[in-house]
RNA sequence: GGGAGAGUUCCCGAGCGGCCAAAGGGGGCAGACUGUAAAUCUGUUGUCACUGACUUCGGUGGUUCGAAUCCACCCUCUCCCA
């Protein structure tokens, strides 16, 4: 089966990425998958950054802006979704552009990693939680080791998630999670990828631009957009985004406005730090330094990098 | 002018003679990451020739085998009485 060539555009929070993936899927007649945890809710727009018409410039957008806060998502639902839609814009003979900053939700998409064998059980999960509360963690990981050393020591007995999560795998499967690891990571991705990363030589260019992205969020109404947020019954997916909850605060008249604005900064530079991190790792991704390049001649690099590598073979740079 | 108290590592803050390069928290930096991932978790944070040495706890002297810790004076700040 051949595979299909998909261009991904990936970076910290505030690199640029849709102006980028914007202009190549104009140059290249694409259309944009978003691989973005948040921007996907309704409503959600300034907190999250998601472009506006204008940005668009007319170009499609996927993957974004279709589910009600109230509804929870995962990397798996993400992955399924987005296969259906890139299958749906090859078939009208379009290109396809991944762009996103949940680095999670793009290798799973692009690598291939397979969620599908174990999907996940609420009723097991709450069972767990419970478990927790009463027995304490390092019980429930005394136990994972007992059941699968492998997988115990590949997790941090500190990290109540991902060892409720492994827990969750063997009741639910019956096997164990690091051989359902294992097969996830075999998988087979029908995607041939190219992945342009945006990096910033000098860090504090970076974060100069998130401070002021910020303050024009600010200036937007995210304040309004966040009592509306808290207006609505939230899930926990939803309710992670960063914007609401360290507005929160000020909000109940607990924290000067300044105090919640600079914790919000904050909470952005960090979350770019994390994806600066993830994606740093990956030794696949073309990356392209954003704070010496131009607009035009960031543009120009991408759809080189993409040319080069023959995803797409047709030329229309120039 | 008189009285009480405080000055500690990037910040807050503990320490009150040796176990102190100095608890804890914050912030910074680095890392991990396979179904909540904008989440969750970890490590590190005086300098160096780093299982050792050196510099640091407002300043200068002093007491002591030994001081961030005690004494004297000085500087700064807060507070109370004038």
């Amino acid at each position: 089966m051949k595979k299909i060539p998909v261009a991904a555009i990936v970076g910290p929070t505030a690199s640029g990425k849709t102006a980028l993936a914007v202009s190549l899927a104009e140059r290249f007649d694409a259309e944009i998958v978003s691989a973005d945890s948040m921007q996907i809710y309704k409503g959600m727009d300034i907190a999250t950054a998601k472009p506006t018409p204008e940005e668009k410039r007319g170009v499609p957008h996927h993957m974004m802006d279709f589910l009600d806060p109230g509804e929870s998502y995962s990397v798996a639902d993400f992955c399924e979704d987005a296969k259906k839609c890139i299958a749906d814009i090859v078939s009208r003979g379009k290109r396809v552009i991944v762009c996103g900053g949940t680095g999670l939700y793009v290798d799973a998409l692009l690598k291939g990693l397979d969620f599908s064998a174990v999907p996940d059980d609420p009723a097991l999960r709450e069972t767990l939680l419970r478990r927790k509360e009463s027995e304490g963690i390092n019980a429930l990981y005394e136990e994972l080791r007992g059941i699968d050393p492998d997988m115990a020591s590949a997790v941090d007995p500190r990290n109540e998630k991902r060892v409720l999560r492994a827990l969750e795998i063997w009741y639910a499967a019956g096997e164990k999670p690091s051989a359902v690891r294992a097969r996830a990571k075999d998988a087979q991705s029908g995607f041939a990828s190219v992945y342009i990363g945006l990096f910033f030589r000098d860090r504090q260019v970076l974060y100069d631009r998130i401070d002021r992205r910020v303050d024009a969020m600010m200036a937007n109404g995210l304040a309004d957009e966040a009592r509306g947020f808290y207006a609505l019954p939230a899930s926990v997916t939803a309710a992670q985004a960063i914007g609401y909850k360290e507005l929160k605060p000020w909000l109940d008249g607990t924290l000067p406005y300044e105090t919640a604005v600079d914790n919000l900064k904050r909470a952005t530079r960090r979350y770019a730090k994390r994806q600066i991190t993830w994606f740093g790792r990956n030794p696949d991704i073309f990356r392209l330094e954003r704070d010496a390049l131009t607009d035009a001649a960031l543009a120009d690099e991408a759809c080189r990098i993409l040319t080069e590598t023959k995803l797409f073979t047709e030329d229309l740079c120039g």
